[in-house]
DNA sequence: TTGCATTGCGAAAACGGTTTAGAGCTTACG
DNA sequence: CGTAAGCTCTAAACCGTTTTCGCAATGCAA
């Protein structure tokens, strides 16, 4: 409770030389800084944040933008790990963390998320999980608050991203040399992300010399089962059925699994799988998922660390999207085949 | 960017009659009050919290305590849903969310818990997730925020809680009904909601006329898949071995599939299982786990809604610790048996 | 006309810090 | 001895609000 004009009052000195002395300014000598030091300590002294920032216009909170319309940011492993990361990066350096949210009713109309930001006064933004097609998350890249996407590379604006391309070349690649030549791929809606790995898949099938007819790329959704058990569920009646089928992720492959199994068939003696994310649950199943699994915990951290960098050296900051290598993860349930 | 001041100027009026225009102060003409708001409109004017906040003493942020030691708050599904159900219900009524952490940097010494929340200056404090015998915890709850502990119970706190009790006595029942008579469990390390879930296991068990024997209480851990594995493990070489094993949570109940399947007996032919909180993931499993599905979306908005009431009237909110109630989710991981 | 509410607005003091400019005192040095 | 430089420290402006109190003008009753 004690503020510092308390302090500068039992220490008998004016309230600039505390700030400085608690500032690390070089004009107070050191006799007087330890002083003050432990006059604060006694006092409990903690400085305001509130004033701090409103003369300094730094608030060290940095608001982060986490959810999609369905809410479900926290919901989804992959993002709850990503900022799980992010976040103990960005407290090692001493930011908090904020979410963003828009109608909030603190003025005379609800805010949107531009409006939040500058209200708050964040010092940084992370936008993740989220449409980017959205007027309102376009507003608020297109500030001048320093920003870092995650997943979803704009020009001018440092992003983190999967790297979609090489990951699902790898998992292609790897399926590949197991002997699959029949190779489906269930995909989530059109995104960025959605479009990098299925220009992936078809672009590494066909360097494999591999031809992929239409009817093996099926449309589902991410992180859902259901979708995804359906388009599986389509795929097995398909005439020529593949050999292996590649899911959206890892949790929609539930639904695929639902599916096979419901068609009375095992994985992957009578069909291969893969997934795409890694979630630890995936792992403890039977036979284990092949699948990538995305580094999260890099991810986040790179995400904060430049984030940081970009606030505080914003002159000197190199603008770049940065590309996190996923890693391909063997499970069993993709079988090796004679082709 | 605009201010109060450039509005004041662009109105010609005084900056304290913008703020009360501004703030539905009443003795303001509703002519000067309508001009106040175009002109902030056209400015793009928004208060700046930290000045508000300054003045006030209220900032209109929640601190939310979602971690432990291990870092793994955001990881565990059972707390990111009941966070998001939290910060949902936050929201809606124009509160904003920020963590709390320790070790911020920011003044002479790394802060702790209650520094922080003091620093920020947050209404109130939510804490979950978290060692409720460390120090710098209970020295925050202690202190004169308004707290709202989620699955811990203290003297003159609000607190939320899932009914320990009343869910594991219906689980335990279910299964009694199912015809076991030997059941085991293995439970979480010593806390409050281990304690309880124990003692209703046995009291449930005592009032079903079953005596438990010792060996048929096995230590483990929540959430991990390793301990519990080996804490099957052992149950699965008794001499007297039980035909239904409840888990700590549905995570960890992975481990103890690994080691029931890696001991060659099938679910739930050979045994039972089951486990405790719901988790999508698990549900979508065959054969499917019977469990306990917490109420997470009330658990956060029960919470957030008393907070924000103590916040908001402090002197005539009730204290009470709340208890929510899960839901018995019979899969057929628990097999009808004679007994 | 006077007296008294009522209405509509403004002046100014906070809130708790940071930061710039400079004051006052020593010391160094030619 | 005079002046410059160095060392500590202070005064005061400022950040952008809220809120109390005061004041003038108006309306109305007496």
């Amino acid at each position: 409770m004690a503020n510092i004009k308390d302090i500068a009052a039992k220490c008998g000195l004016s309230i600039s030389t505390i700030s400085k002395a608690l500032n690390g300014y070089t004009d107070i000598s050191k006799e007087t800084k330890q002083r003050v030091i432990k006059a604060a300590e006694e006092c409990g002294y903690l400085p305001n944040s509130m004033a701090r920032a409103l003369k300094t216009n730094c608030t060290h909170n940095i608001g982060v933008l986490f959810a999609d319309e369905a809410r479900s940011g926290l919901k989804q492993e992959y993002f709850a790990a990503v900022l799980d990361a992010f976040k103990v990066e960005a407290e090692q350096n001493s930011y908090d963390i904020t979410f963003i949210s828009h109608n909030m009713n603190l003025t005379t109309r609800p805010m949107s998320y531009l409006e939040h930001c500058r209200y708050r006064n964040f010092d940084g933004v992370c936008i993740a999980c989220v449409d980017f097609q959205n007027p309102e998350v376009i507003e608020l890249v297109n500030s001048d608050f320093p920003v870092v996407t995650i997943d979803h590379v704009i020009d001018n604006h440092i992003s983190i991203n999967s790297a979609n391309v090489a990951n699902m070349s790898e998992l292609v690649r790897y399926i590949y040399g197991m002997g699959h030549r029949k190779i489906a791929y269930v995909h989530g809606k059109k995104s960025p992300v959605t479009e990098q790995r299925l220009t992936s898949f078809c672009r590494t099938m066909q360097d494999l010399g591999t031809s992929v007819p239409p009817e093996y790329l099926v449309l589902s959704a991410y992180h859902e089962t259901q979708p995804t058990k359906e388009a599986v569920q389509h795929i097995l009646t398909l005439p020529d059925r593949p050999t292996c089928i590649i899911m959206p992720d890892d949790y929609a492959a539930l639904g695929g699994i639902e599916a096979i199994e419901s068609n009375g068939l095992r994985i992957p003696e009578d069909i291969s799988i893969a997934g795409y994310d890694g979630i630890p649950l995936l792992q403890m199943l039977h036979p284990q998922l092949t699948t990538i699994k995305q580094d999260t915990e890099r991810m986040g951290r790179e995400a904060a660390i430049r984030l940081i960098e970009q606030i505080e050296n914003p002159l000197t900051t190199i603008v770049e999207s940065v590309t996190v290598e996923g890693k391909l993860l063997c499970g069993g349930s993709v079988k090796k085949v004679q082709y």
